[in-house]
DNA sequence: CGATCAGTTGAATCGGATCAAAACCTGTGG
DNA sequence: CCACAGGTTTTGATCCGATTCAACTGATCG
């Protein structure tokens, strides 16, 4: 049964571009895994057996120091690639946040697979450089921002996420109205803060009138303007 | 004339295992060149124009926020590649740190180069998710270490870093032993701390016999297992 | 031998963490 | 439909580590 015809990523993901025959092939030694939310995919430190890509729902890539505190070192959307190849163990724990589904190879098929196909390893590249990118401005908000800069940043990253990513059941994604993918003490890890003052900084922006708050999770960003200004 | 039949980093550097006749090639595109501390080779934001290799020498790599907080996204020592090969602009600033020699290609050329040449595609590509392990780990730094645990885990890899790539003029670099190839004020960039609190650190820890410091940059780790502890 | 710049030390301040308690969903069973 | 149990989130009070501001020390150099 032949996945990647109907695949939702198929233009997106690192397999786009690949020829007909091509994409057989890769059919062949992936499958489809449905994960639960808090369900994990690999753990930091475990053998890399697996790489992935995300067909929908959201996971979590996290770390940890030995003395057990957190950090999420970011978040996986559709078609974004998971995984270490050419490593030997995985470098983050995956978890996913919601219902996810998964495409998944065995590592060493795979970087078979992309050692004869340089169009698949050229993809790779250009995914992780575009990931290196990403991470490193995500230090700046780690090393120099503020609590409030930060949660300016990431309701952004979100908005602007869920948009282009089409986060799982997402009827409702719009780069200025989307559900939180996660929960209070999960934001706090992404951005390095305590669960109370997310909470506090989230009340403080409701005050100001820059976003609003319906339930739990679901957000509109009133002040676009404003949290530009913040994150900048 | 070839400069890579000379090359200090020729089997460490992504040129490391082309054939002759491809290195020969690689020659023509490139030249070397000699950048003073404190000179950059390149700028964020900038037009990518430029990639390099490292051949002697360290620099940092650096981003701002809009009013001017500075964050180093982490070192470039010898056979580091720098650049954003198949991007437009540059992702970070790069600035020499002391005397340094890189060998420099113009990014269209080696660009063109490495889809002709998969091996230095491959290459690049294991170097690239490397960096990106190493990036991650420091994030773990900026959003959950304090201020002790941070220098810990930089002298570290100070010294794992210089033995590694012997920096530049380094007939002093010993894991244990080593010379600093930063002011305090770039230590506080890197770790995202204020150059008081670096100074205090540093004090702290020669009281406590975990270093010794002699003039300003040189290092002695005297207890390791200390540090070890702190940065784990 | 001042002038200058990097680094250190001290005191006060502040932002975020911590600890504790109240408020709020959300799902369950009567 | 309501009550209630479980968790999550918010709010409040206090504390602590790092920053800030300021003064001082110590190298380096014309």
């Amino acid at each position: 049964m032949n996945f990647c015809q109907a695949c939702t990523v198929r233009n997106r993901a690192i397999c786009a571009d690949l020829e007909t025959y091509e994409i057989a092939l890769l059919n062949k030694i992936g499958r489809r895994r449905r994960l639960e939310a808090g369900e994990s995919l690999m753990w930091e430190g475990d053998d890399a057996v697996y790489v992935a890509n995300v067909v929908s729902g959201v996971l979590k890539l996290s770390t940890q120091t030995s003395d057990g505190r957190e950090q999420i070192l970011g978040l996986a959307y559709p078609s974004d690639f998971l995984g270490r190849p050419f490593g030997n163990t995985s470098p983050y724990n995956a978890e996913a946040l919601c219902e996810t589904v998964v495409c998944v190879f065995r590592r060493t098929d795979f970087e078979r697979f992309a050692l004869d196909h340089s169009r698949l390893e050229h993809k790779l590249l250009e995914r992780t450089l575009s990931e290196l990118d990403r991470t490193r401005r995500w230090m700046l908000l780690l090393g120099r921002m503020n609590a409030e800069e930060r949660l300016a940043a990431l309701l952004l990253e979100i908005g602007a996420r869920s948009v282009a990513a089409g986060c799982g059941n997402s009827a409702d994604a719009d780069i200025d109205r989307f559900e939180l993918p996660m929960s209070r003490q999960q934001i706090a890890d992404i951005l390095g803060l305590t669960i109370e003052t997310v909470s506090r900084q989230l009340t403080k922006m409701r005050e100001d009138g820059i976003i609003e708050i319906r339930g739990r999770r679901k957000v509109t960003i009133c002040k676009r303007g404003v949290l530009e200004k913040l994150a900048a």
